[in-house]
DNA sequence: TTTTCTTACTTGTACGTACAAGTTGAATTT
DNA sequence: AAATTCAACTTGTACGTACAAGTAAGAAAA
């Protein structure tokens, strides 16, 4: 078998609900109907569902099924949403190094997983800004291993993580997160226009993704001053 | 039954893990040793396993094991868990000061609605200490409408919420949040027992809760520095 | 008409079985 | 001694069955 069966009714599921045949607010099939559709057993229909939820692309109801949620892009900043639709409309974002292969740093925002370190490490910096300001700098590290040809290609409308889905399949799954406030230093300070010393937050971030062996690290530098780093929960 | 029988091991393993019984690095007992020795299925012990996985205590390794993972200590506040639940065990907690009726403050954390001005304002202030270490300042202000003989009766396990949800049946429904990095003033340095100027970290929350004229308005300033505010997100 | 009950769905939990696939170390062969 | 094979573990996938529990809508009773 060349992928694994709940792995395929995984795949159709989430391009159907990606293209819309199942759009926000409906309901899929039911597992039981996914079974005689599928020759599957349920347990192989609530494998494939389980993904789905854990990757927030459905949320299962007692009693009533597996409805379609809104997906919300995952960039990091403590909610679901991301920088662009949490800041509003006039986000630049510019590129301090496109990515390319680096050796792994000593430190990374958290420890890393054992074998991601044996591939090579892909690193690349940007910079956010609101209009003119810039609010943050932005520091990722991730294995290569997996992506194949990811230097040469450029970002799916500007962004990694549609990137990472759309060319890779591989969806962000959770994250860690960390947050401290500091002193800016002179790097910091430099690119986010602000006195050295001035007080800075960074968030320090463990993503996890679809992809074992696969986790993106980055540390956000967020001159909080005019922009407030927000975050909504909701039960 | 009271409990699923998947949570009971689950909570088992959990509680061991917590307490070093299995040490950070360890392996748990394999799935069939699990199977032998609560007479369960594998479909359950795996459930178990699961559930551990996701929360991030253990990691799995095909053809090896479940091996207990480092878990970072950190505040996970950022969430709608309170403060004891998400620090662990040597919390300590000091009433600056005790809930008292006092007039609205000009600036709340966020903007109140407007009902909530009419009744008159109750306000606490707590310490909050990892071990002997100061960590965090925290100010509430919320409307006492509703609330009878609140400032007479102590807190339920010392806990805001818990008092809420037990004496007033009112549940947290959600929160608001911003972030910011600010120099440490007079009362934050005194309080925390750092310099002035400082980089700590306010959070500005307002908690939604089931009654719907009743939100909880609060700052936190937070000296990051020893133990930083912590996040962990899951679809 | 309104309420209650039943029925037919849904997902959740738990049982049991079988084989695939990764890991490890000891036995066997080279 | 070194390389290979094998056996005994581990977790991963997939089959099948049964019943519990939540949901919704129509049938029956008030």
């Amino acid at each position: 078998m060349a992928q694994t069966r709940y792995r395929q009714i995984y795949n159709i599921l989430k391009s159907r609900i990606q293209q819309g045949t199942y759009a926000i607010g409906d309901y899929l099939p039911s597992e039981n109907e996914l079974c005689k559709t599928y020759k599957i057993t349920r347990t192989t229909a609530r494998k494939a569902l389980d993904e789905l939820l854990k990757e927030g692309f459905i949320e299962k109801q007692h009693g009533k099924g597996s409805k379609v949620k809104e997906r919300r892009q995952s960039l990091g900043l403590l909610t679901v949403k991301g920088f662009s639709e949490a800041v509003g409309e006039n986000v630049r974002t510019i590129i301090l190094q496109k990515p390319q292969i680096l050796s792994w740093p000593k430190e990374l925002p958290f420890p890393a997983d054992e074998n991601e370190l044996n591939a090579p490490c892909i690193y690349f910096e940007r910079l956010r800004c609101v209009g003119d300001v810039p609010v943050m700098t932005e520091s990722n590290w991730f294995s290569a291993h997996g992506l194949n040809r990811f230097l040469d290609c450029e970002f799916v409308d500007g962004s990694f993580f549609k990137t990472l889905s759309r060319k890779y399949l591989i969806e962000v799954t959770g994250s860690e997160q960390e947050l401290r406030a500091l002193f800016a230093d002179e790097k910091s300070a430099y690119l986010l226009k602000i006195e050295q010393g001035f007080p800075i937050l960074r968030i320090s971030i463990k993503f996890t993704t679809s992809k074992p062996d696969l986790n993106i690290y980055s540390y956000l530098y967020c001159n909080t001053e005019k922009y407030p780093i927000g975050n909504i929960y909701t039960h």
